[in-house]
This record gives structure tokens, sequence and C-alpha cells, in this order.
DNA sequence: CAGATATGTAAGCAGTGACTTACGCATTTG
DNA sequence: CAAATGCGTAAGTCACTGCTTACATATCTG
């Protein structure tokens, strides 16, 4: 679940979040060329975070609605490393100030 | 305050709120090299987390107090980028299940 | 069928960041 | 004062990752 700690990944997310929406209108919203997009949303897919379904000529990436918990955890394991730090210096000033 | 989201800047973190310590004490602790760790440090110091106290040929390292708030804040920020991608998903699915 | 369209893949470049070794500088110690 | 100790700094290596420019592939369209 490391694939969602890129910017533009996470812009990728949102703008899906609005909606299923094929790879070239994802692109057209980005500055950075149109295989680098491609290569994000490969990322994505890879990690479980998408979807693809494959109509003509056309590929439409939709969110995983499953990753929703995914991405939910990960980010609460993130805040948990921190806290952990965080919670030792609180309590270690907290003692200090005395 | 990009500085602490390496992982042994976070152990450091962690080390420095159960109190202070040298440099050599601190750098005993980890596995890479003592220089590594001191440029750790440096990061640290420079991005205001840490305070360094000299003392003779020793340095001591310790959190700086005021830093607590402000890696709070780095934490929200982070959690609020996904939160705004995971908002909208949520409210993206539970719209699309009807 | 030939060309256009939609998209992925390959290959390579460039920036970044953490790490190592070597070295320099101050301070203590015998 | 010379050696030892505690650290930081310099310089260079290496791996990773995101980006770009070709290029390959599949699907429509006239």
């Amino acid at each position: 679940m490391e694939a969602i700690g890129e910017p533009n990944r996470r812009r990728v997310v949102e703008v899906l979040a609005a909606g299923e929406r094929s790879a070239g209108e994802i692109a057209a919203g980005f500055d950075i060329s149109r295989p680098a997009v491609s290569q994000h949303l490969g990322v994505l897919v890879e990690a479980g975070v998408l979807r693809v379904r494959r109509q003509g000529r056309q590929r439409f990436y939709s969110v995983d609605a499953s990753a929703l918990d995914e991405v939910g955890d990960w980010l609460e394991a993130q805040r948990g490393r921190w806290n952990t730090a965080l919670d030792a210096l609180e309590q270690a000033m907290d003692e200090g100030e005395s």
C-alpha cells in the first residue's frame, strides 16, 4: 500500500472518487505526460486500489471499493507509528515540566 | 517538517523522548554508521525538532518541546490530505451503492 | 483494408536521499 | 604537548522513483 504515497497518485484517486473515468480523461487533468499517468494507473491497479474495465479501445478506471478499508488501515498504521513517538514525547514532557 | 518522514529519524525522536542523549549514545542504538546518524541528527536539528547542547567534546541532543506542536500539525496535514480523498470516496460509494 | 484513435510498454535520463569511508577539528588526558 | 576520544563534514556510491520520448498493440472508421 505504499502506492498511495505519491501526490499524483493521490490526485488520481481523488479524481476517480467522483466516478469512473477513461485513461485519457484522467490524463487530461495532469500536467505530466500521458504515459506517466498510465504508469501511475498501473501502480494503483497493481496495488489493488483501482479497477480497470476495458471497453473497445478505451480503459475505464474506478476505485475499488474494498480498497477503501485498506487505505484507511494504512493511514491508521502511519498515524500509529507517529503517535508512538508523540505519546512518548508528551509523556516525557509532562513529567519533565515538574 | 518533511524531516520526520524517515524511519530512522522517527526512531531517533522516540529514543530522545526518553530523555537527553549524547550523539554517541544515540548512534549506538542503530545499525547504520555513526556519521549516518550524525547526519540524521543534523537534519532534525535543522528542522527544529531537536536541540543540541555542547558539553566538552560531547553533544547532547533532546527533543525541542515546541516541536511537538509542529509535528502534530504536520501529522494532521498529512491526514487531511488523505481524508480529502477518502471522504470523497466514501461519499461516492454511499451514493453509488443505491 | 488503411488510417486514426486510445492506451500500454520499453528504455533511458535525472533528481533525491540515505549510506559509507576518509578526514578534520575540538577537547580531554596522561 | 602528544595521543586518545567524540563528533561533524566532505565526497562519492547506490538504489529508487518519476518523467520523457519512442514504439507496439488493439480497436474503431471511412
